[in-house]
DNA sequence: TACATAATGTACCGTTCGGTATAATAATTG
DNA sequence: CAATTATTATACCGAACGGTACATTATGTA
């Protein structure tokens, strides 16, 4: 038999992981509690065990979950701006308005969680996550430059390595200082005296 | 008598101040525990809550500290090099090594405690607080930016107010990218590809 | 209908948390 | 040497934590 055998549950497991996310996007790992994520998830401890396995195990799929988005929102960006300058710094700006939204969940999950990562608060699986997902999006930028370059877009002076460093960093600097409470406009001048590195 | 009645305590306020920063610098408000700040400060919980108050009103103490000195190390090192743009590079790197230290504590402990502010997670005085330790910081920043157009080391077109964001979300981004396994070199060229926002 | 299977709700476990009452101890004053 | 004053250590409190055992209920197959 194909079928599934005996009760099928009555939630999606990808809304319930979307659920999850905003929980731990607005809590991080430590301080968002099972009854914070059951209730948002609406199912019970049982359930999000048989389902999703421990905390830390739920992290890890919300965590994966949210980079192959944020890649995929990225990608998009990029792909519908044919100019490379003016794409990136689409892209900037997209990020921003996103970063300034007061409306919760706010800043950046990577971010959020890599704060965390010291002794004994976080789990050294989630430590390493998370440091693979900054690699990740670092690695989505290299790529858009490297392209970039390959057309005779970008100076071929330029280390395309370092300047995607620049922008990962840039992105974390304006994630925190989103947090701040920096308004939209401080972030668009601060990208506005980035993007001086490009050319 | 102006001296103190009573037996006098055994330990030096500051010295057990500093103490509860590496704790708090490493775990963040929420995962430092009680049972950590004791055992790194040398006494005992009712000691502990006799001199500092709570876990909020502690750690309040200890953020306040955390900004007075690194404020006053900025200053030390800008004071140091007369030549302005070369002032804000050393000022940088010296930061970026700082960061990329990877014996503990990690990381900016502003930056750190800037993303666990969220929902319930953190006290509203503790989130007001990290918010006014970045606006001082950023302060720290525009009086030297100033001071160099004044001195016309600094072009006069540029505005003061978002070079100093700039280099404030720098800063943030760099302590991100430095918790995140970036080397000394990277945060190294990340810092060139941003000093030429300078002009 | 009867059985098998899996998800569900409840109640509970041991641990750790932040914070405090109590009692003993050490140091300074007169 | 007493008396005072504040610090100290121990033990404890209620609450919340992550995680689980158990019995129940709902859905599928035959």
């Amino acid at each position: 038999m194909a079928t599934e055998r005996g009760r099928p549950r009555n939630f999606d497991l990808d809304t319930a992981l979307d659920r999850a996310l905003e929980v731990f996007w607005q809590h991080g790992f430590q301080a968002a509690s099972l009854a914070d994520l059951t209730s948002a998830m609406g199912l019970s401890k049982p359930s999000l065990y048989a389902a999703f396995g421990d905390k830390e195990s739920l992290y890890l799929k919300v965590l994966d979950r949210y980079v192959v988005l944020q890649i995929e929102q990225h990608t998009a960006i990029f792909n519908s701006e044919p100019d490379a300058r003016q794409a990136l710094e689409k892209f900037l700006r997209t990020m921003a308005a996103l970063l300034a939204d007061p409306t919760p969940p706010c800043g950046c999950l990577i971010v959020n969680g890599m704060a965390d990562c010291g002794l004994a608060s976080t789990p050294p699986a989630i430590e390493q996550a998370l440091r693979k997902a900054v690699q990740r999006s670092e690695a989505r930028l290299h790529r858009q430059f490297v392209r970039a370059q390959r057309d005779g877009q970008l100076a071929p002076q330029i280390n395309a390595s370092d300047l995607a460093a620049f922008f990962t960093s840039l992105l974390a600097g304006l994630a925190v200082l989103a947090k701040s409470g920096a308004k939209r406009a401080k972030l668009d001048a601060v990208i506005s005296a980035a993007m001086s590195a490009w050319c």
